[in-house]
RNA sequence: GGCCCCUUCGUCUAGCGGUUAGGACGCGGCCCUUUCACGGCUGAAACACGGGUUCGAUUCCCGUAGGGGUCACCA
């Protein structure tokens, strides 16, 4: 089966084994969450159809791409899950095969030099704009012979677009896109100094890795309408170019409704990772939920994910990026989560004085009670605290007069108690609030600050039985005041 | 400014001519309860506006408004 009836197949969907796409950032800074999010669709899409994932790092623009961002973001893809069938290409080691399309082109007729300054250019659009025409390169070299040219100018290479009729794409997101043809003009795919520019790069990366679906943000929408004529000419000088099968997936937005930058909260997905404490499969999950939806289903796993995940399900429109629903999903899959997996995060964090076994006993009643990592974290402390035990405002309110006396007959209470499980301790903690004829929060509020120097706290037995009978003991004590004769 | 795209609860979304417009997050209430959570139940909350087409429009078409994207010898 060719490529052209792949294409006409594709409400019904490609035929497996033939799909290939790719992600291909530009590593100029971490790998963000939109960017996530379109290597995430891009993997689903081609894993659902049996197909090839690749990944093509576009590092042409050699001042601003550095190592560390290469690093963040493959990273970060595989935090995620997101594995890659081959190694990664770098755009950047291609540049004399891009050189050499454009030559072809160059040679074929269907892209010319182009002798204008950039100074010349700057003042065209200058007075474009002033004009308000359209900004566009207006074909000043387009059809000049080349005898004209200054002797010795160096020249850029123009791809010579079609200037009538119309051009459409049958976009798997954003359906049938029309635009005239004279709306593109004739855009530079080699530069004075031999290097080829973006729009060719991807081009070429894109035929020669022989990748069939583009998806990739639909800020590139435009990008197809000058990309295809690549495609044509090429088709036109040694065939075997058909036109890919593009895929426009709308923008992440920010909060406030405007494009996700720095200040929105466009975090690399390592700060969700390091700072937020978040799970790979949580933020997986939200992401698949942002701009695609299977019915009323929330949850997925990698599995239903592919099984599921479809282009047709992805809406047209930009979302807002929402951190309580990520939050949300982080809460539920910490609760599902493996809880020596968890002991083990938190442990790194909290350094040396944790002990991995103590923190994996703890994580069923801690975990119900922590939406992030972070939060965990901080709810572990206690059971490494060392006495005396550092008070919140709150517990310290807890300790009156009144409730340290209760401490105290707590303590006489316990002291007694040989057999230190959650049922023992329950038991006669709750005779004792009995005998005292007190509610037994009355009793238990006290014993969560003396024990953990917080008001809250997991259930107050299993924190007795977490720490241990000699550690318990001792904290209670340490607060306790026997009460005074009158 | 030209071109392109978008518009269902605050947010993510279901809906693909006839529904009490559904679910989730968040928010309120109740239950559970030793705190905080979890869990369960429950409540408030949306089809941007105006024209058509149609027996009937959230759904199809055209405008308006609003939002977004893009117009480099960046990617």
């Amino acid at each position: 089966m060719d490529r052209k009836s792949l294409t006409m197949a594709s409400n019904r969907g490609p035929i497996k084994g033939e799909v290939v796409t790719r992600f291909a950032p530009s590593p100029t800074g971490f790998l963000h969450i939109g960017g996530a999010r379109t290597a995430l669709f891009n993997w689903l899409f081609s894993r659902h159809y049996g197909g090839k994932s690749l990944l093509r790092i576009e590092d042409t623009d050699r001042k601003r791409s550095t190592q560390e961002a290469i690093d963040a973001i493959l990273d970060g893809l595989s935090w995620l899950g997101l594995e890659y069938d081959e190694e990664p290409f770098f755009q950047s080691q291609r540049a004399d095969r891009h050189a050499e399309v454009a030559q072809q082109l160059l040679a074929s007729g269907h892209a010319y030099r182009c002798y204008a300054t950039p100074e010349e250019l700057e003042e065209m659009r200058a007075q474009q704009r002033a004009a308000k025409q359209p900004m566009r390169y207006d074909g000043r070299w387009r059809d000049r012979d080349p005898s004209e040219a200054p002797e010795g100018a160096s020249f850029a290479v123009r791809l010579k677009t079609p200037t009538e009729g119309e051009t459409s794409i049958d976009d798997l997101v954003q359906g049938r896109v029309t635009v005239r043809n004279e709306e593109i003009d004739d855009y530079i795919i080699l530069r004075a100094d031999g290097t080829p520019t973006y729009m060719l790069a991807a081009v070429v990366d894109d035929h020669d890795m022989g990748c069939t679906h583009i998806i990739r943000g639909d800020d590139h929408l435009n990008n197809a309408f000058r990309q295809l004529p690549i495609y044509h000419a090429m088709n036109a000088i040694e065939g075997g170019w058909d036109d890919p099968t593009y895929a426009h997936i709308p923008l992440i937005h920010g909060n406030d409704g405007a494009k996700l930058s720095k200040r929105h909260g466009a975090l690399g997905v390592d700060a969700y990772r390091d700072e937020m404490g978040i799970l790979p499969e949580a933020l997986f999950n939200y992401l698949l939920r942002l701009g695609w939806g299977h019915g009323d289903k929330e949850e997925f796993t990698r599995e239903e994910a592919i099984e599921l995940f479809s282009l047709d399900g992805v809406g047209k429109s930009p979302s807002r990026f929402d951190i309580k629903k990520l939050e949300n999903f982080n809460g539920h899959y910490m609760r599902e989560a493996d809880d020596t997996r968890l002991a083990e995060i938190v442990a790194s964090r909290l350094g040396a004085e944790a002990n991995v076994d103590l923190l994996a006993k703890a994580m069923p009643v801690m975990k119900t009670r922590a939406k992030t990592i972070d939060e965990l974290v901080d709810g572990s402390r206690f059971l490494f605290a060392t006495r005396p035990l550092q008070m919140t405002e709150k517990a310290a309110k807890l300790l009156t007069d009144e409730g340290r006396q209760y401490l105290f007959a707590v303590s006489q209470r316990l002291k007694s108690e040989n057999n230190w499980t959650i049922e023992a301790l329950e038991a006669s903690t709750k005779a004792l609030a009995e005998d005292l004829e007190l509610g037994f929060g009355k009793l238990a509020q006290p014993m969560r600050a003396a024990l953990t120097g917080t008001t809250t706290s997991p259930g107050i037995f299993d924190v007795l039985v977490l720490l241990g009978r000699d550690e318990a003991l001792a904290r209670i004590d340490a607060q306790a005041v026997a009460p005074s004769r009158d």
